[in-house]
RNA sequence: GCCGAUGUAGCUCAGUGGUAGAGCAAUCGAUUCGUAAUCGAUCGGUCGCGAGUUCAAAUCUCGCCAUCGGCUCCA
């Protein structure tokens, strides 16, 4: 009972009590990790001997290290490789640095037969090349830095986390090899506190929280990546669409609605078949050329609608929205919980834009996603990537002239806004540079939400025109732009963001009314029907169980607001009230509370 | 799609070759209760699915499905 009050505390009464270094921000880190990595490959060399080492390198809770072996490792190897690395540590062997020629490297790496090695030693530009010894049995190519002698390392602060498949140079088409994650730190204090912190994420892991609240579920029979929302989870849908749709219509935008699927034509001439082809759920009908496809996106659509009339310039900006949702067959390994599905709905819009008001909107449109972003309270979490095209890859279509003044439009955008941003290139839509919104989830892994894409090849596919002031047809520039990404995906975060403790505007029940005794549930149920009316998403609780379990119930469905009435509360028409965030306020009248409610949802605030 | 792990009641889990279990939830009854669990009874399972081994399979083997951790992919 104790154990299940203190983990019922709000997250601010949970502050760690040590301090976890950043591997990026600490040598030490960066020591250990690198030569309990070196410790690793040597022990699974020793026990495996048909084994051969590639690369492991340090990451930000430890490290991994990519081997070569005939068996693919089990978690019982990990725990015997585990035993022989701290025998290697307890061996207190020296760290040796070591500087040789590129000829010399070569002619050892062949000594003992590690090709994997001379691949990576010919991609080590400089010289001299740097080797590092365990004792005299064991060495490998590193840049260093690295401990002087194992002993320095703590054997309780190191442990073997998992095994994974993972490619030769993360190609697919390339070998694979066998990956073991470990995480290592400095003592077994830091160790149990990174151990304390992964429990904490899986606590707010959104597949959890979202079966416990009973937001959505998923079914066998309807199939994986496809979520089926609850009435509850559907509140929330509703309310962000709302919100968003609110905002959309405050800057110019007009809904539209388009069907679910299309000819294949359709995506032919976007160019979206000959890329996606294997990625679209497979066609309904025998021939191609009569064949139709579920809907992957929704620009084509949008642009038919475009395409329906001449357009003039004094149309420009036609910015048409749509909730659109969309099915891509996205490969069985992917898929997890809401934030990689098969079917999902993107808070999609298209603005057909002249090139003069491209700048322009193009601003307005970050200007909203930070906006949305704000009033998500995702402002502590979110980075802005430039995602510009690979130069060197052939998978994108339209000229460079035309990828050029993209990706300048969106470099202007970031610096007018003074914007915190980092470039991904190879990151770029096939048809244009982007400019994403990214964010970590709990267990610390980054997503795509917010998208602003800048296109001149599709209006240039679907031939898109307008009547310029001077009488002449120019061509549009489209914007693409998703402020949420998904609903799906966004929710996700959401709920891990909050750990399920929504702001009170977005909680799928906002106050539940708890009647102390059977005598008071008449009136609680006049007051949730009368806040109900007010817009709020009231009800009351009238299972016959005691007050304290009717507050656990609330507690654990995460109900912001609870409302005890008693006797006394229905003798002066009051409320006793106590909120999930704030613990017990005390007494106030009802038609305080309904406004203090009301106000709070309409300000999005706290009640 | 690839590598590894997991799959027992609505939920969380116990059960390692010999008659499927617990707590919570649900239902019914008693209780009328003041800020995180009132008491009792009842109901609830093709042990993910399908084959095989065995006198006997939740348990061992194989195949498939789904989920989880990674890899690859991500309009």
């Amino acid at each position: 009972m104790v154990q299940q009050m203190s983990s019922a505390q709000s997250p601010a009464q949970q502050q760690p009590k040590i301090q976890l270094p950043r591997t990026s921000e600490s040598e030490t880190l960066k020591k250990i990790r690198h030569t309990a990595s070196h410790i690793m490959a040597m022990a699974v060399q020793k026990l495996f001997p048909k084994a051969q080492v590639t690369i492991g390198p340090w990451i930000e809770n430890g490290f991994y290290y990519d081997f070569d072996n005939p068996e693919p490792f089990t978690e019982k190897d990990l725990k015997a490789i585990q035993k022989e690395m701290v025998k290697i540590i307890n061996r207190k062997l020296p760290v040796i640095r070591e500087e040789v020629s590129r000829e010399e490297a070569q002619r050892r790496i062949k000594a003992i037969n590690e090709p994997y090695k001379l691949e990576i030693l010919d991609d080590i530009k400089q010289e001299p090349i740097t080797i590092y010894h365990l004792g005299d049995e064991w060495w490998d190519l590193c840049a260093g830095p690295h401990l002087e002698n194992t002993s320095e390392l703590s054997p309780k602060a190191i442990e073997l986390e998992s095994v994974a498949g993972a490619y030769w140079r993360g190609d697919e088409t390339k070998a694979q090899l066998q990956r073991i994650y470990a995480t290592a730190w400095e003592s077994p204090e830091q160790l149990a506190e990174y151990k304390r912190r992964k429990e904490e994420a899986l606590r707010r892991d959104h597949r959890k929280l979202g079966k416990e609240l009973g937001l959505f579920v998923f079914s066998d029979d309807v199939g994986p990546g496809l979520p089926l929302w609850t009435p509850k989870g559907t509140i929330l849908r509703s309310v962000l669409e709302d919100f968003l749709k609110q905002e959309q219509i405050n800057r110019g935008y007009q809904p539209v609605v388009t069907p679910h699927i299309s000819r294949v034509e359709l995506f032919k001439i976007s160019g979206h078949w000959q890329k996606y082809k294997d990625d679209l759920f497979p066609m309904m009908g025998e021939k191609e050329e009569e064949g139709f496809v579920l809907k992957a996106m929704n620009c084509p659509f949008h642009i038919q609608i475009y395409k329906s009339e001449l357009r003039s310039y004094r149309e420009l900006p036609l910015r048409l929205a749509e909730f659109g949702t969309v099915y891509r067959y996205e490969q069985s390994g992917e898929l997890g919980g809401l934030t990689r599905v098969r079917g999902f709905t993107q808070d999609d819009a298209h603005l057909f834009v002249t090139p003069e008001q491209l700048d322009s909107e193009f601003l307005n449109v970050v200007d909203l996603i930070l906006s949305v972003i704000k009033s998500l309270r995702l402002d502590q979490n979110f980075k802005a990537r430039l995602s510009f095209r690979d130069p060197t890859s052939d998978k994108y279509i339209g000229s460079d002239d035309a990828w050029n003044k993209a990706e300048n439009a969106i470099r202007r955008a970031v610096e007018t806004l003074g914007m915190d941003h980092f470039e991904g290139i190879g990151e770029a839509a096939f048809y244009g540079p982007k400019l994403d919104f990214i964010v970590k989830d709990a267990l610390e892994r980054e997503w795509q939400l917010g998208t602003v894409q800048v296109d001149y090849n599709l209006p240039e596919r679907f031939d898109l025109e307008y009547v310029a002031e001077d009488g002449t047809r120019k061509r549009p520039v489209m914007i693409h732009r998703a402020p949420f990404g998904s609903l799906e995906r966004l929710i996700g975060i959401l709920i891990e963001e909050y750990a399920g403790d929504f702001p009170l505007w977005l909680a799928p029940a906002q106050v539940r009314l708890l009647p102390v005794s059977e005598a008071q549930q008449d009136f609680a149920m006049n007051v949730a029907t009368k806040m109900r009316a007010g817009g709020i998403r009231a009800a009351a609780d009238t299972s016959n169980e005691r007050l304290g379990k009717l507050i656990r119930n609330a507690e654990k469905e995460k109900i912001p607001v609870m409302a005890v009435v008693g006797a006394k509360e229905v003798e002066a028409n009051s409320l006793s009230i106590r909120t999930r965030a704030a613990g017990e306020l005390g007494v106030m009248p009802v038609d305080d509370v309904l406004h203090k409610i009301k106000d709070a949802i309409a300000n999005h605030d706290n009640f």
